[in-house]
DNA sequence: CAGCTAATGTACGAACCAGTACGTTAGTCA
DNA sequence: TGACTAACGTACTGGTTCGTACATTAGCTG
């Protein structure tokens, strides 16, 4: 985060609208992420950017396509990561493994990006139908897993046909619940998902389980 | 759902503190699950019973008792179904499947619920902390899972040493995103989670996924 | 049947909050 | 350097929403 009370230099810019905006989206992204659609405030972003509450006005329109422009940001930074993807020279039951890993980590490290996705699902995902950018985003991670998936297949690693959306659906599942729910579970069962020293732990699970699931001997059916 | 708009007998009781009580957490928790907390409007709840704002206050105290009393009955009615689980007869591999299949049932079944958990998350479960009840519900499901997990074991179909509450959170994550996430997971994919003709297939594939992973030959760690 | 209390209804207030009307200034370009 | 426009600030409003003061009644109990 970029720091607030600099005192305003003589030679800096005074008016920078991307420089704005981004800070606009920045705090906007922890007050959705903090409150929920309906718990944040506007008054709260403004007075947490150098700028006013007209400038959001200004730039994004209103709330609404404030919280759908934070959306657009938070879902590019995953698209980015996922293009960051390179398995291709591990063989297909390591690469399932990194790849799982590597969506384990990104969870981990993004939690207001967890947040955002459970309270888009709450308003039933109309920001997303509402934005052109969100929809047709793709999910180059998807292509990654089917690579794997056809490798696994032909060298007889992996048994079973196995679709690559629902396979990253089972991976997101377990990422996203550990994150997600981690304060209901922790309050209900005693046990915080995300405690540091049990992170190599699920971390290994959740390799454990996927690679299990991809090479068990399965009835066919 | 009971029906409002009957007409007011004569000979039927118009003060009813019970009925009023239970009709309000009825809506309640419809309008909650509908619109997370701060989009909930004590208003609304109030204008689809057929008592007055008045009375929610006079039960419940306010808005934040409400949902936590909403929250108290939900959790409750899980405790219920689980107590209700009977796999003891059945062989620890065909258990642990009955028992995945039942969870996903439940979760299919009530995803107002599962609503009501995200957005508890989102508060980050300060409500659980603040309720005594909630406090000591405990999970009958956890007990079974441990007897299971130890038969498993015992006879030696079940190759690693795996822990209960592990294994619960690993069915939930499951169950739960499939719901909680069906609406960004479709506008992003384009596949619905919860379609009718896709249940059995995911029903499946969570037991296949569970049995794989505790059967699984594991390197010794 | 008198009187007491739990249960209920009405009407209102005060705070909050998204959004805007209106005015101002910085930077740029002819 | 003058003037034009993008960028910005202030102050306000209209509607919403949680919560409550006050009035009333049903039904029980002695």
């Amino acid at each position: 985060m970029t720091r607030v009370d600099e005192p305003a230099r003589p030679g800096g810019r005074i008016r920078d609208a991307a420089r704005t905006k981004a800070e606009i989206l920045d705090v906007a992204t922890q007050e959705f992420a903090r409150a929920g659609y309906d718990g944040a405030r506007v008054d709260e972003i403004a007075a947490r950017t150098r700028t006013t509450k007209r400038m959001i006005y200004y730039y994004f329109g209103g709330k609404e396509q404030l919280f759908t422009a934070v959306l657009e940001r938070a879902y590019g930074v995953i698209r980015e990561a996922e293009q960051q993807l390179d398995v291709d020279h591990l063989d297909p039951v390591a690469a399932i493994r990194r790849l799982a890993e590597l969506t384990f980590d990104h969870h981990e490290r993004h939690p207001d990006f967890i947040r955002l996705v459970s309270i888009e699902n709450i308003h039933e995902a109309e920001h997303i139908a509402a934005s052109e950018k969100l929809g047709r985003i793709g999910s180059p991670a998807l292509e990654v897993i089917r690579r794997i998936l056809a490798a696994g297949r032909e060298s007889g690693l992996f048994t079973a046909d196995v679709d690559a959306v629902d396979l990253h659906a089972m991976i997101s599942s377990f990422c996203f619940f550990r994150v997600a729910n981690r304060h209901t579970f922790g309050a209900l069962f005693g046990r915080d998902l995300v405690d540091p020293a049990q992170r190599e732990h699920y971390r290994t699970m959740l390799g454990d389980m996927v690679i299990a699931y991809l090479t068990a001997e399965r009835a066919a059916d």
